[in-house]
DNA sequence: CCGGGCATGTAATCTGTTACATGATTGA
DNA sequence: TCAATCATGTAACAGATTACATGCCCGG
C-alpha cells in the first residue's frame, strides 16, 4: 500500500482535506504508516487527475481554503484492488539491528548508549500507540481496535526483547 | 546506516568484492537490511574514488575478473562515525499492519486470506534466519549471535501475536 | 540446449522526504 | 513579539530498485 492508496482508504472513512490526512498520518497511522505534505498534496491532484476523488472548496475567512476531498466509485475500485492484492512485503531496514550487527567495531560504552537510545526510542513509540486510545474508545471501528492491540503487543515485546538483549550483553563481560 | 556505510563495516571484517557483498545481504543481512548489484556497485565505486577503499583486481580464467575492495584508514573513520551519531530511525512502514486497518472494507474471507498470508510469510521469515543457525555457530562474533537471537525471538513473538490477532478476529464473528 | 552460477556494470524509474514559499490568526 | 496552528503547494534532492546489457562455464 503506497501512500496514495492509503489515502484513498482515508477517504473512504471520511472526505477529508490534505492538512487533515496529515494529521491522521501523524496520529492513529503513526505506528505503521506515514506521509509528508510533500507526497499527500500531490497524490491528492493526481487522484484528482484520474478521477478517482473530486475536491470541493470550502471557504473560510481569516484561515485559508479548505479543499475537502470525496473519494469517487473509481476512486474505491483502486483501493479495494490495493487491498486484494497479494501481501508482499518490501523488506524492511532495521537501523538498530545493522548497528548490533557491528557492535564488535565499537566501545562497550557505545554498544550501552546505543541500546538505551534504542530503549528510550521504543518507550517514545508505545506512548504514541497508548496516546490513541482515545480514538480507539471512541471512533475506531473493530478492526482498528485489533490493530491497535497489535501494536501494543508490538511494542511489548519489542521491549522486553530488548531488554532480554541488555542482559545478555551485560552477562558477556562477567 | 545506509547502504554505503553497511558496506564499509562488512569490508572491515574482511575484503570482498560486490558479488560477495551481494551475497551477504542476502543471508547473513537479510532479516534486517538488503541491497541490489544497481547500489553496491555504485557504492564501491563511489567509496573508491573518495578514498574509502582500494581495489585489486584478481585475474581469472574462465570466470570474470573478481575486484576485491580493501577498506582503507579513511573509510573505517567514516564507518565509524556512522556507529557513533545518535540512532536516528526513520518512520517504517508496515504493510500488513497498513491493511489491517482497513480490515472494514473487505470481505470476512479476505481478511482471513491477509492473515494467512502474513502468517506463511513470517514462518519464511523464521526458516530465513534458521538457516543462518551455521553461520552463527561457525564465523558469526559474539555480538553477531546476540543479533541473531534478538532476530528469533523477535519473528517469535510476531508470529505469536499474529496468532492471537487471528484468534481475537475469529471471536468477533461469535 | 538451456538454466543457473559467476561477475560486473549502467540507465531509467520510482517513491518519497526536505526545504522553501506564502500568509493570516491566536495564545503565551 | 514570537511560536504555533491552520492551510496549500512546488522544486530539488535522496536513496534506492528494476530492467537491461554482457559473457563464459558447468551440469542435467
Amino acid at each position: 500500500m503506497n501512500i496514495q492508496n492509503t489515502i484513498l482508504g482515508l477517504l473512504l472513512k471520511e472526505p477529508q482535506t490534505g492538512y487533515e490526512l496529515k494529521q491522521l498520518f501523524d496520529s492513529s497511522l503513526a505506528f505503521f504508516s506515514g506521509a509528508s505534505f510533500g507526497s499527500i498534496y500531490p497524490a491528492l491532484k493526481r487522484c484528482e487527475k484520474e478521477g478517482l476523488v473530486n475536491m470541493e472548496m470550502e471557504l473560510q475567512d481569516g484561515k485559508p481554503n479548505r479543499k475537502v476531498y470525496y473519494i469517487t466509485e473509481a476512486g474505491k475500485d483502486i483501493f479495494l484492488k490495493g487491498m486484494q492484492e497479494e501481501l508482499t512485503i518490501s523488506p524492511y531496514r532495521n537501523e538498530f539491528l545493522t548497528r548490533l550487527f557491528f557492535f564488535a567495531d565499537i566501545t562497550a560504552k557505545e554498544r550501552t548508549h546505543l541500546i538505551e537510545s534504542y530503549l528510550n526510542y521504543l518507550a517514545m513509540r508505545q506512548e504514541q500507540i497508548h496516546s490513541l486510545a482515545d480514538f480507539a474508545k471512541k471512533k475506531a471501528d473493530p478492526y482498528q481496535i485489533l490493530c491497535y492491540r497489535f501494536g501494543l503487543r508490538f511494542v511489548e515485546n519489542l521491549i522486553a526483547n530488548t531488554r532480554l538483549l541488555y542482559k545478555e550483553l551485560k552477562d558477556m563481560n562477567k
